[in-house]
DNA sequence: TCTATCTTTGACCAATTAGTTAAATTATTT
DNA sequence: AAATAATTTAACTAATTGGTCAAAGATAGA
């Protein structure tokens, strides 16, 4: 027999997938209440059963999205092992995950920009702030080898976020160059290449660098 | 004496503006009219006077937009000059572009995402879907070596491109791991040594890359 | 089975929003 | 100066949208 908090949860599971697909689609202020509620298959009063309000809905799912994009960065950076092997690891699953999951990075981008203050929780919560002394000072033999100052990680950072986050986030705009972007599965064969090009690109310049 | 034409036009570009303003802040589907009338200084009703809906002025602001961002990244490339030289130029000029106008990317970018059709008109009438094998074609010796084939061209300009813009679409994401990214001076501090660190940083990647 | 609680729904409400209209004001032409 | 045309406004309308509510249906415990 199922039981009743199963029940629940699927329903509030149904609903929280729906919102998650709508929300990331067409943003906060592009979704509707009732699109939610019939992609969930669902009447709207239950959205409102469940979830109070929009904004509440809306929080939940940032929220749980937002961890799992920065859980995906950060969680390998903490690992053990040489930066070179770090790099390598965060490109491959960073862009498995990113294949799986394309519309994220726009929708994050583009609420925390309409919404700086969503991003206070997970800033002060997790202490991502501290990332960059962090990271440098694991590697700091290995990256001062490479010509990496402490004061040259944020460009380091975002330089390797952007190799596999951009493609994804800017594909339909860089599709109006290059048409073959639109064929998805042409896209993900990109991505998949994009993998050894970018450890490739960024390990030449870091080698090759100039002290 | 200030003629009827010239007050239309101020009208309308006071119009255009403000519209211009409200929609890189927040979208087409978080904009209204009535915030777009109130920052021009004006009535609701005159907004549509000049222009009929809503759908009408955002067409007119986004094509003008989508045309600066690409007449920027094009224009530069299209010169009489080595891949080399192009690239600095492109890098420095497109990242002075960005810092003054820091809203357009994300907005483009999500904009077309929402709706790919938006793309369509610029795809078709300036023919970009041709620029890659332009490019490649006018600096095929020099390309081929650095080792790259026809087929690398699209990993390498979405790096070279990523490398301008992805800092300026992400930066509020990437202060969440960087808070000096949130101080404005300092983030353009940050653009303006972008310049020259992917420059070098793209530069030593090709002339050491492994053919 | 009876009761209390939890879940789901249809109908409704109030606020917001894009868009209209008719009249008033201002500019242009003759 | 008078007539005509363009510009601007206040007040309004219709549709959409987030949210409520009371009642019906389902579930579990006594």
């Amino acid at each position: 027999m199922v039981k009743k908090k199963e029940l629940i949860g699927q329903t509030q599971s149904k609903i929280f997938d729906a919102a998650t697909e709508v929300f990331e689609e067409k943003g906060y202020a592009g979704a509707r209440m009732q699109g939610i509620a019939d992609r969930a298959g669902i009447n709207k009063a239950l959205l409102h059963y469940y979830f109070r309000t929009k904004d509440q809905l809306f929080m939940a799912v940032f929220h749980v999205l937002l961890k799992k994009m920065f859980d995906k960065i950060l969680s390998i950076f903490m690992e053990e092992a040489t930066f070179k092997e770090k790099l390598r690891r965060f490109l491959d699953e960073n862009i498995d995950f990113l294949i799986k999951n394309p519309k994220l990075p726009l929708f994050l981008l583009n609420e925390i920009s309409h919404n700086p203050a969503l991003a206070e929780g997970l800033k002060e919560k997790l202490q991502y702030g501290q990332i960059r002394d962090l990271i440098y000072d694991r590697h700091s033999k290995e990256l001062k080898g490479y010509g990496i100052k402490k004061s040259d990680m944020p460009q380091l950072m975002i330089t390797i976020m952007g190799m596999s986050v951009f493609p994804v986030a800017a594909r339909d705009m860089m599709a109006i160059m290059m048409p073959q972007m639109n064929d998805t599965r042409k896209f993900n064969a990109f991505m998949q290449e994009r993998k050894e090009f970018a450890a490739g690109f960024v390990m030449t310049a870091l080698k090759n660098r100039k002290k």
